[in-house]
DNA sequence: CTCCAGGGTGTAATATTATAACAAACGTCC
DNA sequence: GGACGTTTGTTATAATATTACACCCTGGAG
């Protein structure tokens, strides 16, 4: 389960970094989403988005699972489930380079091209959206005449604070 | 094993619009590339691009290793090791957003950012290169101070093809 | 109040994607 | 030919994700 730090760095140094993102902000946005939809911001929701958010990092499925099992084991399929709502809601996003998922600080507009970028080091994840990098995809898209729907914007990289502490 | 399409748009009706990529030239990139590392274009290496590159699509690694099989079993840790090469000789890519792999129709340049524009419909994908989302990945980065390192940008959408016949 | 319908939950099973470990085969250099 | 490093074939296992189904809860219709 627990991976390997030298193999990933999900882990790695533990929590440096690691900045908890408010968890009542993104509990009020999952909350109003699931009144707008007229479904219940549950239990396991709540569990799940709260462990993100105190985490401040991505995390995998199963990770989560485990991290919400006490007395009763909480079974992966639980979390999917809930991680899929917290998606809906713009509260969660996943990310695809990682098949790990994290709480979302920001309250996204529409049509706004959002780029994510994870620490190699550290596995911390910093949102930011970029109109050039829209401009761009609208640009290469049309070029090809080719309907954009759906970006996928993620930028392998070194974060300031690993960048700053080299061997840290 | 196959998906179903009404699911998964990978598969979904068949090959319309996959083209072909040229698999001399590709293959040839491979060999090349293997000659400079001083390590062989083996017999797998060269089956898992043919393969590749005739289907013209993203194929998962489970459903190369099956296609490859015949008489013999071709085992799937077989077509990872093969990929692996194929990726560093930059003659394959790897689709985040499906876990899928295709064979590249390009030489790319070192530092470009590559967009890979995968459809909905079809499960075609084409890649074109971009200064603007480039730049525009270096300006969120920058403004981050985040060092970036290697970028992974994907657009789901609809194809040209997919586009104009829409229920085809 | 009772019944019903729609979701959500708990649980088990299974599918899909990816890697680890290791002995045998191969190729190249000496 | 022999040593050495890589590739292969094979088995096993880890990690990620979905399907199936019985049960439960809740809110509205009658
Ligand atoms: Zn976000
Ligand atoms: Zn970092
Ligand atoms: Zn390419
Ligand atoms: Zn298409």
């Amino acid at each position: 389960m627990a991976r390997d730090p030298k193999q990933n760095p999900r882990g790695g140094h533990a929590d440096l970094h690691a900045h908890a993102i408010d968890a009542d902000a993104v509990q009020g946005r999952a909350r109003a989403y699931a009144a707008s939809k007229g479904i219940p911001f549950t239990q396991m929701r709540q569990r799940v988005l709260a462990l993100l958010a105190a985490s401040g990092k991505p995390m995998a499925a199963y990770e989560i699972a485990e991290k919400l099992s006490d007395a009763r084991r909480v079974q992966a399929v639980q979390v999917y489930r809930a991680l899929e709502f917290l998606q809906e809601a713009g509260c969660v996003h996943r990310l695809a380079s990682q098949s790990s998922y994290f709480a979302c600080d920001h309250q996204h507009g529409s049509g706004e091209t959002v780029v994510f970028m994870v620490c190699s080091q550290c596995g911390a994840v910093q949102e930011a959206a970029s109109n050039l990098v829209a401009r761009g995809l609208l640009g290469v898209a049309k070029t090809s005449g080719f309907k954009p729907l759906h970006p996928i914007v993620e930028l392998e990289g070194e974060c300031a604070s690993c960048n700053s502490q080299p061997a840290r």
